[in-house]
DNA sequence: TCCTAGCACTATAATTTTACGAGTGCTAAC
DNA sequence: GTTAGCACTCGTAAAATTATAGTGCTAGGA
């Protein structure tokens, strides 16, 4: 059990070294605290002993551990001041009635990235679960058109086919038949029942019917269930942890890889959640902080990602309160 | 004047620099040519005296000058050969009869910045001068609708967008309207087109016109005339050159940089084009090599980006190859 | 006239040496 | 329980040392 001051040592330390970058010694501490060097040092060494501080040499300064910064998050942080400043930013977006919530949320996404200087995520509804909500068909030339597909939440999706020696006709009655026969089944699904309700009797009514019933076969399998956008990836080259290009590679290969955003995705948890360090599954130095929205029938998840060395109360904050006005938002 | 040899003293030294990425010495180049590396040495000055070579101090081996690029691709680089395996991998794309054009040169460039360890860039022909093709409008709910524009070329975009209180009759009349007017029109022009032709006569048919209106016109304002693809930025992260932290954040932004990209594209040169170093307007040390492509109605520009000590050669060859892949795709 | 062997010379890179200072742990006194 | 004092540690930065890859130049040979 920590007491109160050596809590407040670690809270400084903590908040200190998301400052500056490098070891945190008894003396800067023990200015913001009224007790001697001395005493913080002894402090110091307690919680270096309970897994909360870490050197980086024998006689160095301290730095949190991973432990540490557990603990500052889980016990020591204050939630309550929202700096004004973000907050503004943030509304002025979300004012705007006339955007989409979609782009509202790209949009904030964007700033929070620029105003914080780390990265930001969202990963949408995966699509597997929409519904097939209407496919259209706008034919280019004589052998081309594009296939558009769009679901009951309003994810579209287009794809160009080529075809040979089709009718506009056959094609036509080929999209009512569709339209007719597999709208509202989920996305997932449209293949297999393209399959078993379309296949057996496109035939009669279609002549190239092989050639058609292929290509929009080919439409629905390919249809991506991904639905990622990551901002300001290059925000990591400004942190000093990052200054080595093998880390960096290793961070932006594992950003671009679904495996890794998918776990993020994948937890069920819908209120803020911090991943510090290796529990990011990205690297030792970097801290996720994930939460889900909903509005109505979006959903989603938001992430922001950057150093372990994170100002991790204005984040918390600032995804707090963009949750909020996302699932506010009419 | 070069004398043979003196070429053929560059020659090896760019392509040795180009692998080895260090001061390439007399000793090295002499193994490779039948003289002694006293002679050699002797080309070397010369060929600094020209400004083809540099020394990076006084008693360094030698690198290439931005001259001696010039010079190596303008009169020295030898194009007859094409590396199997190379040409292997990209013709299985372009064998594939089923895959639209897009997508195969999309693929093409990933698998070549796979191969050469480069980034590449297509740069779709700007949908300035495509024309409209036609507008679907697929209805969420009662106060959100997805618009999706196509153009006769085959681009497609959607957005999401707020309505209240509009019936879908009206949706459905002003579609019809804009569908039966403006087709045709090129994507530039469609917004002022819908001022002049629309507007006056809208309110005649339908309801909610101002809103409707509004929508549309947000529609066709914001559509995208960019169409950028960058492929395998973070391969310059494996580039000795770009470890510096500074300098790849630069060459990031710049690739992030629709103005840099553009100029690029509005090269009028069909063929294949190098810009190297500073040339590039990227950075320094970066090479660009760029050509136009088109295939009917379908052009663009394809760009392969990697350090100034490129591999000129294979990089030219490739570009040619998918060029030519493209051009004669039916 | 062109080529080459030989040698003195030079800048860098790698290694060692030195000096300094920020910060610690411990002890003893308050 | 807190603090002043002090010896000690380690890392960083600067200076000195060494090794080496490569040059330019000269002089002799084809």
């Amino acid at each position: 059990m920590l007491t109160k001051r050596q809590e407040n040592v670690l809270k400084l330390i903590v908040e200190h070294y998301v400052k500056l970058a490098k070891p945190i010694g008894s003396k800067l501490v023990s200015k913001k605290l009224k007790c001697s060097s001395a005493t913080v040092r002894n402090d110091m060494a307690a919680l270096e002993d309970a897994h909360l501080l870490e050197k980086t040499h024998t006689s160095s300064g301290r730095i949190p551990s991973e432990e540490g910064y557990r603990y500052y998050v889980d016990n020591l942080m204050e939630l309550k001041k929202m700096n004004a400043e973000d907050m503004l930013k943030l509304q002025i977006i979300f004012h705007n009635q006339q955007l989409p919530l979609a782009d509202c949320i790209t949009k904030s996404l964007q700033v929070i990235s620029d105003m914080t200087n780390y990265a930001t995520i969202v990963l949408g509804s995966s699509s597997h679960d929409n519904l097939l909500k209407q496919i259209e068909v706008v034919p280019i030339d004589a052998n081309k058109m594009i296939v558009i597909v769009v679901t009951d939440r309003g994810h579209v999706e287009h794809k160009e086919v080529k075809l040979e020696y089709v009718s506009l006709e056959d094609v036509k009655k080929t999209v009512n038949l569709i339209n007719n026969l597999i709208v509202g089944t989920p996305i997932d699904e449209v293949s297999t029942k393209l399959e078993y309700e379309i296949k057996p009797v496109i035939g009669k009514y279609v002549t190239q019917h092989e050639q058609l019933y292929n290509a929009f076969y080919n439409v629905f399998s390919d249809f991506s269930s991904h639905n990622v956008n990551v901002v300001g990836k290059t925000k990591f080259l400004d942190q000093p942890e990052f200054s080595n290009v093998d880390k960096i590679k290793n961070i932006f290969d594992k950003l671009d890889n679904e495996e890794v955003l998918r776990e993020i995705k994948e937890d069920q948890d819908n209120n803020i959640k911090v991943y510090i360090g290796h529990e990011s599954n990205i690297d030792d130095d970097v801290t996720v902080i994930k939460t889900k929205f909903r509005n109505g029938a979006d959903e989603g998840t938001l992430a922001i990602v950057g150093p372990k060395r994170m100002d991790y109360e204005r984040v918390v904050t600032l995804l707090e309160f963009l949750k909020d006005n996302i699932e506010d938002n009419n």
